[in-house]
DNA sequence: GCATCAGTTGCGCGGCGCGCAATATCGGAT
DNA sequence: ATCCGATATTGCGCGCCGCGCAACTGATGC
């Protein structure tokens, strides 16, 4: 991404984590979804060019390092949001924001169907998933200018989100689905985003 | 609950199943969000008098035996929708079930606390929540009349509500609220329960 | 009562998470 | 160009954990 952002130290040891991340999860597509115990840390390592030792450094269980790319996704949803044109309402402004940021490249169908079909996956899956909440949910107060603690809106409108998102993505996993992501993220999001508007639901504490 | 549905063996599975939960959990309470790592196995099935070998019948983790409670909550909430009245609307009907099931029994305070705010915990505690979506999509799928398969309302509904629901809880742990749970349940649920009705987006698939 | 089945337990193995200390490598200032 | 401090990498080793296996025990149905 913004590469230049940070001095070289850290953007190598992004890259060692990328190759980590994206070697386990390339092992554990071979896998497949049952058989996940298969994939040996050793294996991870020595697939990005690392010793064990250094594998568990970036992350301290299979699960975390085959999801990492999705957390990372993730961490991106609250600044895509607002980078978003503050003439958008928050309905435009969250659906556009989201359907740039999953489709700019189209998300591995491979990996994402491994991650979200693995049972063992799952727990870290929605981890993965949740970490946009926190972020997002700021970044809607901002864009509302609604008072940090003053109301749950934000955080449940995070919330229903990123379950939006995950919602779609499994949606878009399944075997005779035909459209875009783009239009089923755009689905989804359609059901959660022109919620109860904050002015209505003032009334709370 | 209703112990005399099942033989004998089944209610002793169950007994001993919610002895090594409760223990763990208990354990896990008294080593604090920091030194869930001191909880050792061993302990939680001696706390339990059961075997360590048996403890890992039941569950393939420290995290899974201390979140089965949450868990097991969790996959009652359709039931809790479909024992509502018909004539509710879905809002009527989602806030009641959820406010009934989650207040009936006022949750431990002590044990949702640790649960939700150790991280080793938090994929164990997703995925508690996570397993009341597919039944509660079904029973909103049900409620409203939607063919199972026509789209993505109900799935994105209940996610939203499963997240609400964790909000409210983060929120109704944080140190100075003096709000009922229930309360802050209706808050949390009004904002994502009257989402675009059905209707209205139908145009979907 | 007896045959059967399900839940429990002891044993043991292989893998994993991680602390520690030594080493290699890199980046920046001189 | 060179040196030095910071930081990443690695080897080693310990203790715990998940789980397959086989023997045991008590409940269940005929």
């Amino acid at each position: 991404m913004n590469d230049d952002a940070m001095d070289l130290r850290a953007r190598n040891k992004q890259a060692t984590r990328q190759a980590i991340g994206h070697a386990a999860l390339q092992l554990a597509i071979e896998q497949g979804p049952n058989g996940l115990a298969l994939v040996r840390v050793h294996d991870i390592a020595m697939a990005a060019g690392v010793s064990p030792r250094t594998y568990n450094n970036y992350f301290a269980s299979r699960e975390e390092a085959i999801c990492s790319f999705q957390a990372d996704q993730s961490r991106r949803v609250g600044l895509a949001l607002r980078s978003r044109p503050v003439e958008e309402s928050l309905e435009q402004a969250v659906i556009a924001a989201v359907i740039e940021l999953y489709t700019d490249p189209e998300p591995d169908k491979a990996g994402l169907s491994m991650i979200m079909s693995t049972p063992e996956l799952e727990g870290e899956a929605l981890k993965a998933f949740s970490v946009a909440e926190g972020p997002l949910a700021e970044a809607i107060a901002d864009r509302t200018g609604i008072a940090p603690g003053s109301g749950l809106f934000p955080a449940v409108t995070a919330a229903a989100v990123a379950g939006a998102i995950r919602v779609a993505g499994r949606h878009w996993l399944k075997p005779g689905t035909t459209d875009s992501f783009a239009s089923i993220l755009r689905s989804a999001l359609s059901h959660v985003v022109p919620v109860t508007s904050p002015e209505r639901s003032q009334e709370q504490r």
